[in-house]
DNA sequence: ATTGCGTGTAAACATCCTGTGATCAGGAGG
DNA sequence: CCTCCTGATCACAGGATGTTTACACGCAAT
C-alpha cells in the first residue's frame, strides 16, 4: 500500500526546513520539496509567462481559467493559489472566503486589476495574504508567492526520515510503517501519519490541529475522525504492546503522545504524574 | 541570560481590550495573546495615524523614528515590525537581512516610498513578508500586518508555550495543565485557561474580560460562571499549595493574580508557627 | 448599626465530550 | 466484474464538564 500513492501525498508537502540541519544523520535525500502552485486567471500572455517563470524555479504549477470547487483544490494539494477575482464573478468573496477557510494552511495571493483600499481590505480580512494589482511584474509575484509559502512553511513539522523508538514502539518513516521488535503493528497510512505527527510532538495536540495536518485541510466543525482513528490506534498498539499506554486524552482539549508503562495497581508511593522533566528556561530570544 | 536586555514594559503598552477576533469566523481558537508590533519610521502624521487605529485594535505597539538594533528588536518580544527603508540609510538592505535572519518568527512588513521592481524583489527576496509602497492607506496596511501576522502565529506558539513557574505554581501549557513540582492540579481545560489568563496578566482583571477572552463571546449579565471557576481554582491550589494565596478579590472589580505567601495569622493562637515573613512574592519558592 | 449589593460556596442540573461499535461508500487489486 | 480493504460517518451510552440556581456571608455606604 502506499506505494501507488501519486507523487503528492500529504508528506510530501510538509518536508521541508529552513533552518540547518544539524550535521549528521545524512538523510536520504533532502530534496526540496516542489511547490505546488495553481493560477487562476484568463490573461493568456499572463499565464504564460508565468509559466515559464514557475517552471524555471522547478516548481510544480496548474493554471486554470475558471474557479476550481474547493475540493477540486484540496485534492492538489497546493502550496499557493493565485487568483483574479474577476474571473471568479460576482461570488469572488464568498468563494475567497470558502477558500481561504477551508484551506488554512494555502498561500492564497489574489492578483487582479485596479481596485480600491476597501476592496483589497476586504480581500485581506477574509484570508487572503498578499494582494498584488495587475498588471504587475511577473518577477515580483514570484517573489510574492515565496514570501507568502515561507510563511506558511515554517510552521510545518520538520519530518524526520529518521526511525525513532519511542517506548515500546519504533517508528519507520521510510517504511510508513510502526513496529514493536519486528512485529508490524499493521497501521494503515492514515492511521501512521497519525501516530508519526502524535509522535513527534510531545505535547498535547487539538483535534483540529492534527486534523489539518494529517488531512490537509480545515476540519469540520463536529468530525469524529480524529476520534475514530485514536481509537483504531489505541486498539493496535493495546494488542502488541499491551503493557504500556500510549496516546492519553486531555478532556476538552486534544490528544497527547507519550509512552507510559501501564502497571497494574500502582500508585504506591510514586504517582509519577508525568511531570516536566526540563524547565525549559522561559522566554528567551 | 538575557535578563540585561531592557524588555518593553508591559505596563506601557499593554492596554488590555477585547480582542477584535480577526478571520471572520467564529473559529474556536483559543485565547491568544495581543498582537505586539512596532513601527520604524519618521513621518509624524502617518505614525499618529497608524498608532491610533493599531490602538483601537487593542494592539501593543511602540514607534521608533531611527533604526533600533537586532537586539532590541529581540527583546521586543514582537510579531510584526513596519519598516520604512529609508529611515534605515544606505545599509538598509544589510539591516533588512539582519532582522529578518535573526528574526524568522517576526513578520516584516517594508512601508516605504516609491520604487523599483528590482528593489521589492530584493526586498521580498531577502525575507520581507510585504512590501507596501507609501503613500498608502493606515487600514490596508495594518491589514498586511495582520495577514503577515495571521501565518506567523502558528510557528510562533511552541515559542509562546514556554512553562512558566510562579510562586509554588508551574503552569505548562504544552500539557494544558498546572504543577506544583511533580504534583498535578488536575485542572479542567477552562479551569487552565483562566488560570493562565490571570497568571499572564499582571492585573486586576474584571469578569467580563476573563469570560470574553476565555468563552470567545459576550458575557451575559449575571452570569457567574467566572465565579464559580474561581472558587474551584481557589479550591484546588490552596490544596496542593496550602501556604499561598494566589487569586485576590478586588472587590467590585474583578480578580488579580498574584502569589503571596499566607500570613499565618496562628501568632494569636499559637506563635509555634514558622511564620517566615518571608520573599515578597515573584520569586519562587 | 443597618441596609443593599457584591461575592463565596455548594449542590442540582443541563450539556458537551469521548469511546465504541456498526454501517456505508469508494478504490485497489485480483 | 467481483472482492477486500481503507477511510468516512453515524448513533448511542456513559461520564466528565460546564452552567444555573439558591443561599449565606462580607464589604461598603447610609
Amino acid at each position: 500500500m502506499l506505494s501507488t500513492i501519486p507523487l503528492i501525498t500529504v508528506s510530501a508537502m510538509s518536508r521541508e526546513r529552513t533552518e540547518a540541519q544539524p550535521g549528521g544523520q545524512a538523510a536520504p535525500q533532502r530534496a526540496q520539496p516542489r511547490l505546488r502552485v495553481a493560477v487562476i486567471d484568463r490573461d493568456p500572455g499572463f499565464m504564460q509567462v508565468l509559466s515559464n517563470r514557475l517552471g524555471a524555479l522547478a516548481c510544480e504549477h496548474r493554471t486554470l481559467s475558471s474557479p476550481a470547487t474547493v475540493e477540486t483544490l484540496v485534492a492538489m494539494r497546493l502550496n499557493a493559489l493565485v487568483l483574479d477575482l474577476a474571473v471568479i464573478g460576482p461570488e469572488s468573496w464568498e468563494y475567497l472566503e470558502r477558500v481561504c477557510g477551508r484551506l488554512p494552511g494555502l498561500a492564497v495571493i489574489v492578483c487582479t486589476g485596479p481596485s480600491s483600499v476597501a476592496q483589497r481590505v476586504r480581500g485581506l480580512r477574509l484570508g487572503a495574504d498578499a494582494w498584488m494589482t495587475k498588471p504587475c511584474h511577473p518577477e515580483e509575484l514570484i517573489c510574492v508567492i515565496e514570501a507568502s509559502v515561507r510563511r506558511h512553511r515554517r510552521q510545518e513539522l520538520p519530518q524526520v526520515d529518521v526511525a525513532a523508538t519511542i517506548g515500546e514502539i519504533t517508528i519507520r518513516p521510510d517504511l510508513y510503517q510502526a513496529y514493536v521488535g519486528e512485529q508490524s503493528l499493521e497501521l494503515t497510512a492514515r492511521e501512521f501519519e497519525i501516530l508519526q505527527l502524535l509522535a513527534q510532538s510531545d505535547r498535547v495536540l487539538r483535534r483540529e490541529e492534527i486534523y489539518e495536518r494529517v488531512w490537509g485541510y480545515a476540519m469540520a466543525h463536529g468530525d469524529r475522525s480524529v476520534d475514530v482513528f485514536v481509537r483504531k490506534l489505541r486498539q493496535k498498539l493495546r494488542a502488541i504492546s499491551p503493557h504500556w499506554s500510549y496516546i492519553h486524552t486531555h478532556f476538552g482539549v486534544g490528544y497527547r503522545f507519550a509512552p507510559e508503562p501501564e502497571d497494574l495497581e500502582l500508585e504506591a508511593a510514586g504517582p509519577v504524574e508525568e511531570a516536566a522533566p526540563e524547565q525549559p528556561a522561559a522566554l528567551t530570544r
